[in-house]
DNA sequence: TCGCATAATGGAAACGCTTACAATGGTTTC
DNA sequence: GAAACCATTGTAAGCGTTTCCATTATGCGA
């Protein structure tokens, strides 16, 4: 490994100087800035992150959190995994992976949770860095998401809009705020158009929903909006044992996108996260905390993706993935 | 934070005796040993990373390094990091996330490369870093597998004692280890059984798989072996395009074990990764590369998991992921 | 009783870098 | 033309830890 001496050694300047040409080059007479940035090249420099970490007490390490059992764990986590690294890696950091509240965060600069819990919010205080979730927790701790309530919104809207007329709203059962604002947004469409309101609350998994269309008494001219694209994959399974056609009899859409890449034999519409999006602003709130500067919340905008399971008057709006 | 010097003052001893209390406790006498020990509880110490890595040029860092494209990238790599972190935290050591090519891998010990080519070599070579490869890019490189001859061998062999004639396997036209391993299983079952032979090669996506049915002559009593989980579902569409009925007509094997965790309308029998025993391969390969000895090459055993696409005369030997 | 080996502890230097301050020399100012 | 200034460069110390060597104390054999 070339270090600083090296370079200072071989440019004839003291390491003070070399230093210098790396972090402050304005206060360097441009001769000698140019010879030591030749050298610099020459010799294939990269400062040493631990003298670094030692010195400014920054480690240039980000970890991303997950705090959901290995079970649970979303696979779409793997494609937001590799849209941070990507930014972090332009920005100088490198992200880490963690599980479970065992670890250690003394040479992390801040953390990106996902899966969290309310009853996790005075865990994260505790660690004393910089946090940012993926979802909100409340108002306790920063965080980015998708807007829930306009992504079911525009799902139910858009139903509407074809003029289906009953809009069964498949929520989850649990008291965490998306599940809260997703009911919202699908709620606040249906008060606009005057339309009746069909509210089922279950687990966050595909045998609840396939179970919940047995005892359903489905009408004419129907459509599920589904909290998640695990309910919204269990009410298909269930609509086509009870033989009931998607999307022709009734129309789908889930929310969050995690099939989207898979050509299964039904394509789910969806309203999907912006992940790229997601990693940015997840990065941007931290970078804003490492300032010393409070975050700001965000909440991004889903888009609707047509899949096989609503009738479409527009034409499909996303490629398949695969080519 | 607390350092070996603040522990040092409180215990009322230099910090060099602190230091082998921690790291060799043999060499220092019990009363102070056990005195140290109760300050270092009491002051909760952590020993500072970027300082040892200083002094040690040892960062405790491995690496995860992704070489896919994003969009390729896939979904239970999420599920391989999570074993993989708690595997390391474990030892120690943390799990940094890199993508593409131009990582900086000063800072890290070692490297698990992913989606690697065999064009990939060189490059890993230069990185002077201990380097193991999930699936085999040749020789040159100590990786770790799933055993992938074996696993369209059981695959193929399962199908043949179920008396099934005509086994089909749908493989991938690439040139890499994995694909010729997992054809020669296939090959090595059929010749055992002295049984027609039927092998296709294709791109590794399921719109070719699904093009593929439509050319193709099925004869009853037939079965498709399919190199990868992605093949086997767009075989399967194209089954029930042509109403051909899986599994009372036509069995379906896939491979890799991706989809296990969804409750599709269909679950897909297939010969899965064991990703936790790949994890923990992994890991000791790279710790013996640490150690400055020869790793040796795993290939790991994978099961057969049944799903709905086979006629299953045993019993489902792995339940429904969700409660 | 003395010398010597051994056990237990401490001190100093080093890892690579930065911050804080000092030194040098040229330029401005009156 | 001397004082003060500024631009440029260098020196020293310190971040938290370890390795290497020095010091002190203890026990043993002769």
């Amino acid at each position: 490994m070339t270090t600083l001496t090296d370079i200072a050694r071989e440019a004839h300047v003291s390491k003070m100087t070399v230093s210098r040409v790396i972090n402050h080059p304005e206060q360097v007479s441009a001769d000698v800035r140019e010879l030591v940035e030749k050298v610099i090249d020459s010799l294939g420099y990269t400062p040493n992150r631990a003298a670094l970490a030692l010195t400014q007490s920054r480690h240039y390490v980000i970890q991303f959190l997950i705090l959901e059992d290995i079970e649970t764990v979303e696979p779409y986590y793997a494609k937001l995994l590799i849209y941070l690294a990507e930014e972090l890696q332009r920005l100088g950091y490198s992200l880490e992976i963690g599980h479970n509240r065992q670890v250690e965060v003394n040479h992390v600069d801040g953390l990106i949770v996902v899966g969290g819990r309310q009853t996790d919010i005075p865990f994260l205080q505790t660690l004393g860095k910089p946090v940012v979730t993926y979802g909100s927790l409340g108002p306790a701790i920063p965080f980015v998401d998708v807007d829930n309530s306009l992504g079911t919104y525009m799902a139910t809207t858009y139903l509407l809009e074809q003029g289906i007329e009953n809009i069964y709203y498949v929520g989850v059962k649990l008291p965490e705020y998306f599940a809260l604002a997703r009911l919202v947004g699908y709620l606040g469409a249906i008060n606009k158009f005057q339309t009746p309101r069909h509210v089922h609350q279950i687990l966050n998994n595909e045998k609840q929903a396939f179970q919940l269309i047995r005892h359903l008494d489905i009408k004419p001219n129907s459509a599920f909006v589904a909290a998640t694209d695990r309910i919204a994959m269990g009410l298909l399974n269930g609509l086509a044992l009870n033989k009931i056609k998607v999307p022709e009899t009734v129309s789908v859409i889930g929310f969050d996108g995690i099939f989207l890449n898979q050509i299964t034999s039904q394509r789910l519409t969806t309203v999907q996260q912006p992940l790229k999006e997601i990693a940015q602003a997840l990065i941007d709130s931290l970078l804003v905390q490492l300032e010393g500067q409070p975050a700001e919340n965000r909440l991004l905008r889903p888009h609707l993706v047509f899949g096989g399971t609503t009738i479409d008057h527009q034409p499909n709006l996303v490629p398949l993935v695969e080519t």
